[in-house]
DNA sequence: CGTTCTAATGACCAATCGGATACTAAAAAA
DNA sequence: TTTTTTAGTATCCGATTGGTCATTAGAACG
């Protein structure tokens, strides 16, 4: 009689969700919601207690789990494992491609890729962003070598690289002008050509 | 005996410095340190202190004259004028002088261009440079319009931006990569086919 | 000279930040 | 069960932030 049952399985939250004791789901509950705050509102305006919130527990255990705001970030910002995957194939086709899985991607996630909160975080200043996008060049740098033909390969990616960039930075973080306003197959469409003309002499 | 030659005219500061009573000198003071501080390290990351510091003076003065942090943004990032003047003239050489005018006056800024703090503070999120940025877009669009032939203006321009803007962030802000690496004459030698190739059909 | 005006200062404020730590309580081990 | 462990909370902390305001002091003018 002494002790009504207390609540067990949270009967209102989806089944099987989080919520009691989980340290796991706790975890990733707080890297999807760091995810999504560094995205929104870059490096240096996302506080340890936004997150919290978002996460639903205290600032204090996101300190806990992570010990440090930048540790969050980049365990919250991983691998961008390269903007533009699915590189392989004929080089013809490629501006295709890549014009292809950027929107896809972009769009996929809504407006809160890791990407995005890079540039945010790199435009801070942020020196161990700095770090993850070196690396994330690195790779994508690798990944055009052995399919794309002509001389100076590292400069034309690193172009493509820049285009990007600012495309990204018009449509998803800026938000407004044409870039913006296109449909996604639009973009696509206006993309190629130029991706073309930068990575194909 | 009880008042002992207070320190007059601070002999450390160089000659005919400011120092002494000079609100339009403050002013500007404070103008130029607030580019310099913004465009270095961003609107977020900027403190009023750091401009006041910069500028010789206190953080109460530098609010004194320009009333709130946003405000001193405002009045130090004004008008980017266009990133790209000097566009009149043969279309046909157009790409060339927007490389050369562009990568110039990054060149003598030394990379504390107003364009940059922009790019900063509009990465982090601030609604009076999102305005700003509208406003320098709309002006180039503008000027752009009776010089370029052919359809889809509005979406090639910004597209030209879009480019100008990835390669101010990988050159300028971020500081790695080819890019960044380029003598201003092999950045124009880069820039010109691209930009011919997003503009020109 | 003294009076007036105001540029400039410096102390202060409430809010907020990232982080540390003492504590509570749930679960696992005994 | 009791003990041990530890996920999670609740506070507290010093530092720093943008902003206010009373005071000080340099110049202009009588």
């Amino acid at each position: 009689m002494d002790t009504p049952p207390p609540p067990r399985a949270d009967p209102d939250a989806a089944p099987a969700k989080k919520r009691r004791r989980d340290p796991e789901a706790s975890r990733a509950a707080i890297l999807e919601a760091a995810r999504a705050a560094f995205a929104e509102r870059g490096y240096a305006k996302t506080t340890v207690r936004d997150v919290a919130r978002r996460a639903g527990v205290t600032h204090g255990l996101v300190l806990r789990h992570f010990t440090s705001k930048e540790q969050l970030f980049l365990a919250a910002v991983p691998s961008p494992r390269t903007l533009m995957a699915e590189v392989a194939g004929d080089p013809k086709t490629l501006p295709v491609r890549i014009a292809r899985s950027y929107v896809r991607r972009m769009a996929e996630s809504g407006g809160s890729d890791p990407f995005v909160a890079m540039l945010r975080a790199v435009a801070s200043e942020e020196e161990s962003a700095k770090r993850l996008f070196t690396a994330m060049q690195q790779d994508s740098l690798e990944m055009y070598r052995e399919v794309i033909p002509g001389p100076e390969l590292e400069e034309r990616v690193a172009s493509v690289g820049a285009y990007l960039t600012g495309v990204t930075f018009s449509r998803y973080i800026f938000g407004h002008g044409p870039l913006a306003e296109m449909s996604d197959e639009q973009l696509v469409r206006h993309l190629v050509p130029n991706l073309r003309g930068i990575l194909l002499a």
